[in-house]
RNA sequence: GCGUCGGUGGUAGAGUGGUCAAUUACACUUGGCUGUAAACCAAGCGCCCUUGCGGCUACGUAGGUUCGAAUCCUACCCGGCGCACCA
């Protein structure tokens, strides 16, 4: 531990301490001890655990990326645990039954990545990394079956998740009664102070609260995140196909971000951004599209830059306001009609969809003053002309 | 192990011998309206082409019955529930 230890200040300081409790956060547990740790000036330690699995950030993750950030900015001792041991077991939920367990070297790869998505938020010179396979590899059956003395069936079907799959006769799987007690075992092998991480680990984590205390080590509590819904307004996740993604280029960013609906501007802003209170207040009187604005130019701002940022919405203003042609358009070799062209390409998934995208008057010929609308489904794709298809395509033929 | 119910398109979930490329809802795509969006309205939503009441492939897997099968039969795989088991 030796550099992290000793004379960092830990700070109490009561607006930090309460934004650190309230922001971008949905539940602490429970809050009064929470509340008396942070103020008693000791150093805590706290961690938060992620899966190496070959993830993606996107801003939904930061809420938690950023939190373990502001403990370690307060001069508390951050801890991120890679979930060496738990990749290699498969999916947790069961739905993906046969994801295919992760060899040590996947699990260093999907970190590496994954540590270089998160440099954009976490410093890692004050930051911990641990994995919990060195703990949970050397377990054998019989320390298992002690851990699992440490719960009651009760206590593990009370979880909303099983109940729900109980009541819809979905299977539930006995290893799922396992994750709660592998999560729960890194903190009381860490004997942590706090944990983070987003609301649906609130069980899992709340397990290792039980198992730490069962085990006679702290008092942890547990603080969830904020979920956050996606572009579209439901919860983030992949499989919507809702994500704003660390890796996204700057102009997709900030499409991402200006599609999002108006009534999560807010908390957006008030989950993802460092942005006060009062300025968050005085945004939000702006009209919708320009608090959008504002809310787009400052997350670009954050992983992209100022310069990054401003020219995003440059040519965001320019494709979409004055529905020019966007400056990074995908240039094509024309291979001699627009529909082969398109579909070889892949920006069309098929010639059946191309023939509907033209019966439906989607594919458009881009003129210095006007669009021609193509209505030939064996229009040639004629070199230097510039397409669109729909709205958010674009290319240029060659 | 026995019994029983079930496995359908991105998801949920209809359909129980022909009229099923499969009702519907959500999601998605596109057009209209807008502020880019949302909401709303409309169309589309397996693939292929010589675009036709066209061909091909699809309703867990493999066979079978039939002029014809998502629908019936057989085997297998997977899941739920009940019974049994209680080491």
């Amino acid at each position: 531990m030796g550099i992290f230890s000793r004379k960092t200040e830990v700070s109490t300081d009561e607006q930090k301490i309460n934004e650190l409790l309230t922001r971008g956060v949905e539940n602490v547990i429970p809050r009064e001890l929470a509340e008396k740790k942070l103020r008693s000036g000791e150093r805590l330690r706290i961690y938060w655990g992620i899966d190496p699995t070959g993830t993606q950030i996107h801003l939904g993750h930061t809420i938690s990326l950023r939190k373990l950030k502001a403990f370690a900015d307060l001069g508390h001792e951050a801890i991120l645990v890679i979930g060496s041991f738990t990749a290699t077991i498969g999916d947790p939920t069961g739905r993906d039954a046969a994801r295919a367990p992760l060899t040590k070297e996947q699990v260093e790869e999907n970190f590496r990545d994954y540590k270089r998505q998160a440099q954009k938020i976490l410093d890692f010179r004050t930051i911990q990394v641990r994995k919990n396979g060195d703990w949970l590899f050397p377990l054998n059956f019989a320390d298992i079956v002690k851990l699992a003395s440490n719960f009651t069936v009760g206590q593990m079907l009370k979880r909303d998740m099983f109940q729900r799959r109980i009541e819809e006769d979905k299977p539930i799987s006995l290893h799922e009664f396992l994750y709660p007690l592998m999560v729960g075992y890194d903190s009381a092998v860490l004997d942590v102070d706090c944990e983070l991480g987003g609301s649906d680990q609130e069980f899992n984590m709340l397990a290792g609260r039980h198992l730490q205390q069962a085990l006679g080590k702290r008092d942890k509590f547990v603080l969830t995140t904020r979920l956050i819904e996606g572009i579209d307004g439901r919860k983030m996740s992949k499989s919507f196909n809702n994500c704003i993604y660390l890796d996204d280029a700057p102009n997709d960013m900030y499409g991402k971000l200006m599609a999002v609906k108006d009534e999560l501007i807010r908390t957006y802003f008030e989950c993802l951004t460092d942005t006060t209170q009062e300025a968050i207040d005085l945004v939000m009187k702006f009209p919708p599209l320009e608090a959008k604005h504002s809310l787009a130019v400052a997350i670009v701002t954050m992983y992209h830059g100022v310069a990054a940022a401003g020219k995003a919405k440059e040519n965001w203003v320019n494709t979409f306001s004055k529905k020019e042609v966007p400056e990074d358009v995908q240039e094509l070799q024309s291979v001699g009609s627009l529909r082969d062209t398109v579909v070889k390409a892949g920006v069309v998934s098929s010639n059946s969809e191309f023939a509907r995208l033209i019966l439906a008057g989607a594919v458009k010929q881009m003129g210095s003053q006007d669009e021609i609308k193509i209505v030939d489904g064996n229009a040639p794709a004629i070199s230097g002309k510039t397409y669109r298809i729909g709205k958010h395509r674009f290319i240029k033929i060659k």
